[in-house]
RNA sequence: GGGGGAAUUCCCGAGUGGCCAAAGGGGACAGACUGUAAAUCUGCUGGCAAUGCCUUCGGUGGUUCGAAUCCACCUUCCCCCA
């Protein structure tokens, strides 16, 4: 359930999206952890600390590996790996477009080969429904075609075709399956995903006919995957004024926190993105004057902290000096610690936007730090 | 005392007459990364007025049209025998 707090400049909106698990302050960052741990070595007490809201975690991989009926008989994810906030599953959509060498679509659904081992999986709505029921997560996201940009227009009419009619699926899918007396999480919600390119007529014929399904929340889907900025922001301009304004909205997958700002400023409630946590990994660190590469010569002496203006734990205790030796000596501390820093700072982006929101200064805000947090110093 | 082997560009190491500014690896330096096959991948690593020129393969001298590569001596290091 959404409930629209505050609708402010532009089309901003601030929010809260109440789930099984907690209720979500939104505008709110989603922290990537696909195979139910952050990558860089943080645990589900650490995303805690750190202002998490909602973990997310993935469909294919978990399926891969322990495999989902294995984490139903040890009570479901969230038990599993300790979270108790809210968790939002991807559907595995994404790995069409990420794994698209190992993999073959159909009307059913499609065939992958396991990139752990080479064998053979089939994941279609039906499929990607029971995973995410037996996973137990608050969202299950629909089983869509993420479609690389830029791809022949009669694709993406195909495609949106075909993941509309995957939608319908996955709809009576997952209610059947949330019936079941032994769910792990009746209460699960199925948001869908709208796809299109950056056709604006697909974008919105295909947002349109989502939209009549009544789901608990739409998402913004294929973006970021080859397309300019300057399309996807006209993309998702295009596509809210058509997603109803009383489910949340989610920005699959972006983005830098330049992105995210302009995302909010169309209206968009949820974000995810694995930049914080891979480019952490890579001494790639955000700061509110810009990005840094911690590996840099020029911080090899610099007893100054990754960000002054930053709060979190990392930020206060540790010079980059020393930071960036653990890089160099290639030690895990050193990922773990900017993987820390970066999701700090992305949870606290969102905060701060919010409390714009609240203030009626996002429009500065915005101004402000729009471009100068993804420059690079 | 006698015999044998080795010295290569920041490091290790290939190269035994021209196709060598010199393979490969490491390190250093820098870049990329957007619903994670990513603790990964890419570039670069003698100098310069740069489709060419200069300096460089322990040192000095020599052979040759041409030497990191062949010869002589020197220096240093390693191994074996006494």
């Amino acid at each position: 359930m959404y409930k629209l707090l505050k609708q402010v400049e532009g089309h901003a909106r601030r929010g809260e999206f109440v789930t099984p698990h907690g209720t979500v302050q939104t505008p709110a960052f989603m922290n990537v952890g696909t195979v139910a741990a952050i990558k860089g070595g943080l645990s589900a007490k650490d995303l805690e600390d750190i202002g998490c809201q909602v973990e997310l975690s993935n469909t294919y991989h978990l399926h891969v590996r322990p495999g989902d009926e294995l984490i139903k008989a040890m009570g479901g994810l969230h038990k599993f790996m300790t979270w108790s906030g809210p968790i939002l599953t991807d559907s595995g959509g994404f790995q069409i477009f990420s794994l698209a060498d190992l993999r073959k679509i159909t009307e059913e659904g499609v065939s992958f080969h396991s990139h752990v081992d080479g064998r053979k999986l089939f994941i279609g709505p039906e499929q990607s429904m029971r995973i995410q029921a037996n996973l137990g997560s608050d969202v299950a996201m629909a089983f869509d075609e993420c479609v690389k940009i830029p791809s022949p227009r009669e694709y993406f009419e195909s495609s949106c075709a075909r993941t509309y009619r995957w939608l319908v699926r996955c709809k009576s899918a997952l209610a059947a399956y949330n019936a079941e007396p032994d769910a792990v999480n009746p209460g699960q919600m199925l948001f869908g995903i709208n796809q299109g390119g950056i056709y604006p007529d697909l974008r919105v014929d295909h947002m349109k006919a989502i939209a009549e399904l009544d789901l608990p929340g739409y998402a913004i889907g294929g973006l970021a995957v080859g397309e300019t900025t300057q399309e996807m922001y006209d993309t998702i301009e295009i596509v809210q004024e058509h997603m109803p304004a009383d489910r949340p909205r989610y920005l699959m997958g972006v983005g830098t926190p330049g992105n995210i700002i302009e995302g909010v400023w169309r209206g968009v409630d949820l974000f995810d993105c694995v930049m914080p946590a891979r480019n952490g990994r890579h001494a790639h660190l955000f700061t509110k004057q810009g990005v840094i590469n911690l590996k840099n010569e020029r911080y090899a002496r610099d007893e100054s902290p990754i960000d002054p203006e930053c709060g979190c734990p990392v930020c206060r205790r540790y010079s980059r000096a020393y930071l960036r030796h653990l890089f160099k000596a290639e030690e895990t501390l050193g990922l773990r610690l900017a993987v820390m820093h970066n999701l700090w700072f992305y949870n606290d982006l969102m905060a701060e936007i919010r409390a714009a929101l609240e203030a009626g200064t996002f429009g500065e805000y915005r101004a402000k730090y729009s471009k100068l947090l993804d420059t690079r110093i």
